[in-house]
DNA sequence: AACGATCTTGACACCGTTGTCTGGAATATG
DNA sequence: CATATTCCAGACAACGGTGTCAAGATCGTT
C-alpha cells in the first residue's frame, strides 16, 4: 500500500508537510498544498487511520454495548431506534460505531471494559440493565469514557441521558379517564430492573387517577421486562384478577404487541382500550389507531452519542440530560366500555 | 497507561516476552509464563489494540455497509437478522463489527472503500443496493476484502452469500393452490433492483401455477421495494384490478404488514389469504396464523460473516455460497373463498 | 538597513506493539 | 564426549502516521 512517505517524495515535500495537508491545512502553502494533493491523487493515497490512532492515542470509534444477547439486541425496535439515533450523530462527526453484544450475557460488560481499555473505542455508551450500576464505578475509578443510555443510577451525577415517563403516563391515564374509562391496567416496565428509586411511570399514572378521584390499586400495576412475552402473559394476568378492565397502558411497544395478541387470542377485540409505549414507526404502521407515550428513543440514542463524543473530546464529564414523554391521541380508537 | 514495557520490567522479562505471552503462549516456559501473567494482573495490563494491528497490519473488525439512509437500516427486521447473525459469527472469531449506514446515500458506497481502504476495517459486507455491482469491480481491481449479501451480481463467480427463494414460493403458491385459491397475487421483490437476470421468486410461482394448470397474468403480480409502504399500495392497486384475489403472497415480512393493514383498510378481514415473506420472530408473535415462506436471514448474516472472515484469514476469494427458502404452514389461517 | 514577527517547512523522535534474527541453555543423537 | 537439535528469550527494527522543536524565507516596521 502506499504511504505518507510515497506522497511526500512525488510531491518533493516532507512526509509532515503532506501529514499537515491532511489535517491541518491552513498551515501549508496553497501552492505546496495543490502538489500534495496531486500526489495523493495520482497515488489513490488512503491514510492508515490505525497508524494515527496510535500516534494520537485516538480510536474515533464509539463502542454501543447492550448486556443481552443478541436475540434481544437486534430485536427490540425500541433500541434499534436508540442505536439509529446513536449511529446517525456519531458518524456525522466522524466516529465509527462499534455495535457489541455480548454471546455469553455474563461477560457484557466485561467486554465493554476491554473494548475500552485495550483503545478499541474511545467511550461507550451502556444500555441499562443488571449490574451496569457496578460496572461504571469501574469506568468512574480507571477514568474512562461512558454514558449511560435511559437511567441516571444512583451512584450519577453525570454522563446519562434518561428520560422522564411522569407527563405521558399522566396524560395517558388522564385521557383514558376522561373516556370513562375506571379501571385501566398498567404493564410497568419492571421496577427492579434499574436499581433506581423511581418510578416514574407509576407516579405518573397515580397522579392522574388521584385528580380524577379513581382508587389506585397495586395489583392494576404489573412490572414486565419489556418484552411481547411479557406483554402477553401480565396482561392475561391482569384481565383474569380484573375482568372489569376497560383500559390498559402498555411501557414499550413490544408489550403492546403482546397485549393485543392476548387480547386477540381472548376474544376480547374492540373490549379494550390499549395504550402503546414507545410511538415507534413500526407500531404507527402496524397499529395506526393506537393512541400512545411517546418515548424519544432516536432522540436519546442521538443525545448519548453526543454526550460520549463532548466527553471524549473535552476530556470531562458532562452533566446528564433528562428528556420528556408526551402522549399522542389517534381517535380513530373505539371507546368502548363494559 | 501501562505498557508491555512496565508488564515486561515488572515480570523482569523482555517486552517481547511479555507479546509472547499474550499471543503464541507455547514458545515460552511455564514458569516464565506465570510471572508476566502476575505482573499483568497486577497492573491490570491490557494491551493496546492499536498498536497491534498497526504492526499486524489487521484491523480485526467487519464493517457492514447498508446503502441506505439509518432509517431503513435500522427499521428494516429482516436486514436486523443478517446483521445479528454476521454479528454473532465475526464477535464470536474475535473481530469487532462497525454498522454503517451512509448520511447520504450516494456516498454509501465510497464510504464503504474508504473505511477498507483506510484500515478502518478489514473487509465489509454489502447489502444489496443499486451500485453495488459498480464498487465490487473497485473491491476486486484493488483486491479489497468484500461479501456480497443476499446476491450474486453477474461480474461474481466468488464473494457473495445469496438466497434462492425459488422453493419458498413454489410450495407457496402450491399450497394455496390445493387449498382450493385460483388469483393467486404476488408481490414480488423489485426485479429491476438487483440488476440480476433472475427472478427466482416469480419462477418458482409460475411454476407451481403451471402445474396446478391455472393460467399465469402477469397483472396479478406487482414489484416491491421490500417496505410496509410498497406493500400498502401495491396490494391495493392488486385488488382494485383484481377483486377476485382470494390470496396473496409477499416477499418480505414488512410488505406483509403493508398488505395486511390495506387488508384491514379496505375491510377486507379474513377474506384474503396472506401468505409471508420472511418469516422473522416479530411476524411469528405479531400474526401467529401467517403461513410464511421462510427467509434464512439469520443464517445469510451468519455466512457472510463466516466468509468474509474466511477471506481475510485466507487472504483469498472464496465460492459463493446459496442458501434456500422453505414454506411453513400456519394452520390458523382461515380459508376464505370468494 | 537592521530587526522582529509571521509564514512555511523539515528533522527527528515517538506512539505500543510484533516480526526477524540471533544466541545461549537444555536436550537428544551418534 | 562432540555435535546436532530443540527450546527459550532478548535485541533491534519496523508498522505509518503525528507532535515538538527548530530554522529558513518572507514580510513589515522603524
Amino acid at each position: 500500500m502506499t504511504t505518507l512517505y510515497d506522497v511526500a517524495k512525488l510531491a518533493g515535500v516532507s512526509p509532515k508537510t503532506v501529514s499537515r495537508v491532511l489535517n491541518e491545512s491552513h498551515l501549508v502553502a496553497e501552492e505546496t498544498r495543490q502538489r500534495v494533493l496531486n500526489a495523493i491523487e495520482k497515488l489513490d493515497y488512503h491514510p492508515n487511520a490505525i497508524a494515527a490512532s496510535l500516534k494520537r492515542n485516538r480510536a474515533n470509534k464509539i463502542g454501543f454495548i447492550v448486556p443481552y444477547g443478541s436475540d434481544f439486541v437486534f430485536q427490540d425496535p425500541n433500541m434499534m431506534e436508540q442505536l439509529r439515533g446513536t449511529h446517525d450523530y456519531v458518524s456525522a462527526v466522524g466516529f465509527e460505531l462499534i455495535v457489541s453484544a455480548p454471546l455469553h450475557k455474563k461477560d457484557a460488560l466485561q467486554e465493554a471494559l476491554r473494548l475500552t481499555k485495550n483503545r478499541n473505542v474511545d467511550g461507550v455508551i451502556l444500555y441499562p440493565s443488571y449490574g451496569v450500576d457496578q460496572i461504571i464505578k469501574e469506568f468512574q475509578a480507571k477514568n474512562l469514557r461512558y454514558v449511560t443510555l435511559g437511567i441516571c443510577y444512583d451512584q450519577q451525577k453525570n454522563n446519562f441521558v434518561e428520560v422522564d415517563q411522569t407527563p405521558g403516563s399522566y396524560l395517558a391515564t388522564k385521557y383514558l379517564i376522561s373516556l370513562g374509562h375506571q379501571r385501566i391496567g398498567l404493564l410497568n416496565k419492571p421496577y427492579s430492573f434499574f436499581m433506581v428509586n423511581r418510578d416514574d411511570l407509576l407516579n405518573g399514572y397515580i397522579t392522574a387517577l388521584k385528580e380524577g378521584g379513581i382508587e389506585y390499586i397495586p395489583s392494576l400495576v404489573r412490572e414486565g421486562n419489556f418484552t411481547f412475552e411479557d406483554g402477553y402473559e401480565k396482561f392475561k394476568e391482569l384481565i383474569e384478577e380484573h375482568p372489569d378492565l376497560t383500559a390498559v397502558i402498555c411501557a414499550s411497544d413490544p408489550m403492546t404487541y403482546g397485549t393485543i395478541r392476548a387480547i386477540a387470542d381472548l376474544g376480547l377485540n374492540n373490549k379494550i382500550h390499549v395504550v402503546a409505549g414507545d410511538n415507534l414507526p413500526l407500531t404507527q404502521k402496524l397499529f395506526p389507531q393506537l393512541s400512545s407515550i411517546t418515548n424519544p428513543s432516536y432522540e436519546q440514542g442521538r443525545q448519548a452519542g453526543k454526550m460520549i463524543v463532548t466527553i471524549i473530546n473535552e476530556g470531562r464529564e458532562l452533566p446528564g440530560v433528562t428528556l420528556n414523554t408526551e402522549f399522542v391521541i389517534r381517535n380513530m380508537h373505539p371507546v368502548v366500555k363494559r
